[in-house]
DNA sequence: CCTCCACTGGAAACCTAGGCTC
DNA sequence: GAGCCTAGGTTTCCAGTGGAGG
């Protein structure tokens, strides 16, 4: 028994193709960054007179995923403050990420923590919170802060733009202090929606990132890889393949090196001493399933029902089902087990939830005499789907996911 | 050209579990 | 402990609606 484990434990311990994984990891900021030079300098120029102690204008960044929106923005406020630092001025930035944080309230707990309050995770009330935060920096005399707002579009989906109308008009309420708003969005179309008193003073600039070409991409990941990798670890034609998948999503730079660090772990799991582009290939399948596992597992109860009633709907040889022929398994599955079943208006939202997060497709249709609904098909692999669901101990103990996976003949 | 199906999607309100202040 | 806050998931109610079949 000692002899596997410390054959695996050798194994791990000194062969790797990796000299420094981290510089792969999502969060990770470059010290330089590649092509986006123009968009550095821009960013920088909207925020500078934070260093002469005046308020900045707010600004909005626009741009798909893996376009360096958020590297940018930290990697330029991290160097203003420092420098703000040695000139001896007040400045402080906060970055939020509107999607972990998708409540006004849980938001300016995060900016309140920045100006070193201790808010409780509930209990307050946001105005209360609010009410913090200008006496606390009203006391901090002469500060400037910039709170970054990453993926706005959640919040103001979800909540409203009361909280940015709240955060811009705040400065009314500041003596000596100030505070400006960077906000990032994918969502192109996002400014559309917004109150026209909020589109006038939240984009007061505006930045557009366009996507990275694949040479680009490959400069990114070369360079990257140099930092990441021991010599010779990567066989040639490696960062391309990555590139090019990575093209093909918009030029999504996160997933370029999703790809590359996966692959990288691939081999090294694999005893290999060269990352080869069969990895590569390996490490999308695989980059798609951990994805898949994760958004599975942290779905609430009935939407775990629910996507399992879309897979039972296209069990027998159909591809698709409709939101009542879903519901109607729904309900049955839940009785089974013993849980209540929630109204069908949820399973509606719940439907649409799972659509927007790539698990199922469902499109609006109208049947003409036979009404309007949405048929649903399942996007993604059954198989690890119900291997998720297995954890449920609800699920998990019934014979319900037993007799699926024979019908899926797994 | 009109009807009417099978829902959709908006709005408000409820409920549970947490936590503040006084 | 009263009274008032929050987040999330949900229920209740209801006014639409695209288009096949009459």
């Amino acid at each position: 028994m000692d002899d596997v484990l410390d054959e695996v434990f050798e194994r791990t311990l000194k062969k790797s193709v990796f000299k420094n994984r981290r510089v792969l990891l999502p969060d990770y900021i470059p010290p330089t960054l590649l092509h986006r030079d123009e968009e550095i300098r821009r960013l920088g120029l909207v925020l500078a007179p934070s260093l002469k102690g005046e308020k900045p204008s707010n600004v909005f960044i626009y741009g798909l995923t893996g376009t360096g929106k958020t590297a940018v923005a930290k990697y330029v406020l991290d160097k203003l403050v420092k420098k703000a630092g040695e000139l001896g001025v007040r400045t402080r930035y906060v970055y939020v990420n509107l999607r972990q944080r998708d409540t006004p309230y849980r938001v300016l707990a995060d900016i309140a923590e920045a100006l070193d309050l201790r808010i409780p995770f509930t209990g307050l009330s946001t105005g209360e919170v609010l009410g913090r935060i200008v006496k606390r920096l009203n006391l901090l005399e002469d500060t400037i802060l910039i709170a970054v707002l990453d993926e706005i579009d959640f919040l103001v989906k979800k909540h409203g733009d009361d909280l940015l109308y709240k955060l811009v008009r705040m400065n009314s309420e500041l003596k000596d202090s100030s505070i400006s708003l960077v906000g990032i969005t994918n969502n192109i179309y996002f400014i559309e929606h917004l109150d026209a008193r909020i589109k006038s003073s939240l984009g007061e600039e505006e930045l557009v990132f366009s996507p990275y070409k694949t040479d680009q991409l490959i400069d990114i990941l070369k360079s990257r890889a140099e930092e990441a990798f021991i010599p010779g670890a990567l066989e040639n034609g490696v960062i391309e393949l990555c590139a090019s998948y990575a093209a093909k999503e918009h030029g999504d730079a996160r997933r370029a090196l999703d790809l590359l660090r996966i692959a990288g772990e691939l081999a090294d799991r694999l005893g290999e001493d060269k990352v080869v582009l069969e990895h590569v290939k390996m490490a999308r399948v695989e980059l798609e399933k951990n994805r898949l596992t994760e958004i599975t597992r942290t779905l609430p109860l009935h939407g775990k029902l629910v996507l399992l009633s879309v897979i039972q709907s296209t069990l027998a040889g159909r591809r698709y089902g409709t939101t009542g022929e879903i519901y109607d398994i729904y309900k049955r599955t839940a009785i089974d087990i013993g849980l209540d079943p929630v109204t069908l208006r949820r399973v509606s939202d719940i439907l649409s939830e799972l659509d927007m997060l790539g698990l199922i497709s469902a499109r609006l249709i109208s049947r003409g005499r036979y009404g309007k609904t949405r048929v649903v098909s399942l996007e993604s692999d059954a198989k690890t789907i119900i291997n998720v669901l297995s954890e449920e101990p609800f699920l998990g103990e019934s014979s319900i996911l037993d007799r699926i996976m024979k019908s899926l003949g797994i």
